[in-house]
DNA sequence: CTGAAAGCGCTTACAG
DNA sequence: CTGAAAGCGCTTACAG
């Protein structure tokens, strides 16, 4: 059998509370006491359990998600899975508080932040817009020892405690090898599209490409990229015309959310049936693309896998246990037609 | 506040004890009682609170995982992910038992399975040899109520309750696709190597490969698959040999553990590296080849996640819980050198 | 600075 | 067929 608090009492001469209070580092206890509680633990090898303090703490844990509003596939992916983490999070007595602000307003996150009453969240997760404003919100919930994460976009390292979602350069060149390879050595011009050069995501993996691309497959020719907003419409309207104009794409890279333009365009002629497509987040429409041929690859983070991470991220920091880092670890997955989940 | 067994008594008008023995679908309960306590419950929102029944109930999973003895890389790997999750498990009141039996050898595996005390043992996760004395021994274990997953490597459905592994079939496809796309619509035979056509998998793997190699890629054709028994020396020999004979060899499929001969033949010659190369599981020595350009690309299932599947399903079972299907499914995983965890 | 007692939400003998 | 009481491994007022 375990050791159990008793056990450790028993052994240091002391009364229960008194091990309580050695366990969880508070004040009050002489340092001779201390010593003789730690020799005790020390002894028999004791490990607190934590489903037995957390009952009678009667702990709850509120962790509130701060996401864009359902605007693309990937971010209503996103709020699916945090819904389903809701359920099965108040099975752990741990509530998901989900609010969603305007998309890739910096100032609109930051009000959320500040309105944060810090006596009522114990932890704090949010797909992030980086300013001035934001980093201060994020550090008074820092100084006032709330956990904060960041979830697929994150800010500079040091106003958060973790940040949960993929490496958007190794990405970018993960995109650049993917088309260098599946179009065969040859050459021509590749064309990327994407929401906005002002998103740091689309930003950071557009670079990547580019200079990847730059070094490795000096065929290709990276077209000035395209920013579709995230709209269909605009994106469809803006390939369209480059794909009429420009001759020679024999690719292109699908660095945001405008899916579903760009299958529209490429599935509007049979010869751009012949250009290799890369594009990132697996949702039905991109699936489907890549059974038709339409896409020959899809760069995807799992974004159940992400919501889980943040939650056990963020109660490991709660209630200060270890986690394990490959589990953590966010995946850059590549997907074909043939290991479609 | 979430409601108790404690509110659920009061508003059926029993005790403790009768709540309790309705929970738990106990006999020896009035239909009649039964009908009001399971009105409060449906009243009142109540669900139970698993920790806390676990901890009155001294509640202790006792896991065993059975293994092949250390063998190739990815099973070492197995075992790491195993030793580690052994520690964390033990928070969780969790005892892993990891035991060793001989590699690919049926019967040793049996022996293991029939000699397990189902009075001391909640759940078995095992990599599978199928066999009739393992199906028998398996349906001794179901038969005692006891939860058996299989891990890497599958029996037939009704002999356990789920497969924690990847789909090989899928797989074998996945690594056409790539040679097929990589060698960029050459003409020119595909060699293959594995470790034995009597383990499942590589089985699996390779008529997968060769009837997506023959259905789409009509310019490749694949040679006899070599038998290197996931032994350096002999992969290396049949290689070499087998590379200086044919002289149109454009790809090569390494299915499975033999890695390690097969990157030393291929960086003896320089000719060699024009090979497009797909190779299975991520160990030190493949991604070593991804860096070098040996590898193209190398298919893999995440050894950690398959073990931490593994221990959630059994006690899911176990405790009769409900598990997220999406975070169970184990990948196919694609990695080239730029996504490299 | 320290301890005795009650309680967290469940389950388990035991008694009736 | 049902209930009162004790206990699982912790923590928390309260008293001294």
């Amino acid at each position: 059998m375990r050791p159990t608090v008793h056990d450790v009492a028993g052994e240091a001469g002391v009364s229960l509370a008194t091990v309580d209070r050695v366990l969880n580092r508070r004040s009050g206890v002489r340092a001779e006491t201390v010593a003789r509680v730690n020799a005790a633990i020390m002894k028999l090898g004791y490990v607190r359990d934590i489903s037995a303090a957390n009952l009678a703490k009667q702990r709850v844990y509120n962790l509130l998600f701060i996401v864009p509003e359902g605007s693309n596939s990937f971010m209503l992916g996103l709020e699916k899975e945090l819904g389903q983490a809701k359920l099965h999070a108040l099975l752990d007595r741990t509530h998901l508080d989900i609010r969603k602000v305007k998309t890739f307003d910096a100032d609109a996150l930051a009000t959320a932040l500040e309105n944060i009453d810090v006596a009522q969240v114990s932890g704090v997760a949010l797909v992030a817009t980086e300013s001035q404003r934001v980093r201060q919100a994020l550090t008074r919930l820092r100084e006032a020892g709330i956990p904060v994460v960041t979830l697929v976009s994150d800010v500079s390292d040091p106003y958060r405690d973790h940040y949960v979602g993929i490496d958007n350069i190794a990405a970018g060149r993960t995109a650049a090898s993917l088309i260098g390879r599946f179009s065969g050595r040859r050459f021509g011009k590749v064309a990327l599209v994407a929401g906005s050069m002002l998103v740091k995501d689309h930003a950071e993996r557009r670079a990547a490409f580019e200079q990847a691309i730059g070094e490795e497959f000096p065929g290709l020719e990276c077209l000035p990229v395209l920013e579709g907003r995230d709209d269909a419409a605009v994106t469809r309207a803006l390939l369209a015309e480059l794909l009429d104009r420009e001759r020679d794409i024999v690719g292109l890279y699908s660095i945001g959310a405008g899916n579903r333009g760009v299958i529209d365009v490429l599935t509007s002629k049979a010869e751009y049936r012949e250009i290799t497509v890369v594009a990132h987040e697996l949702t039905e429409h991109s699936k489907q693309a890549l059974r038709d041929g339409v896409f020959d690859a899809v760069i995807n983070q799992d974004a159940g896998h992400e919501v889980r991470s943040a939650i056990r991220l963020l109660k490991a920091r709660i209630d200060d246990t270890p986690v394990i880092a490959n589990q953590e670890a966010i995946r850059i997955e590549i997907y074909v037609r043939d290991n479609l989940p």
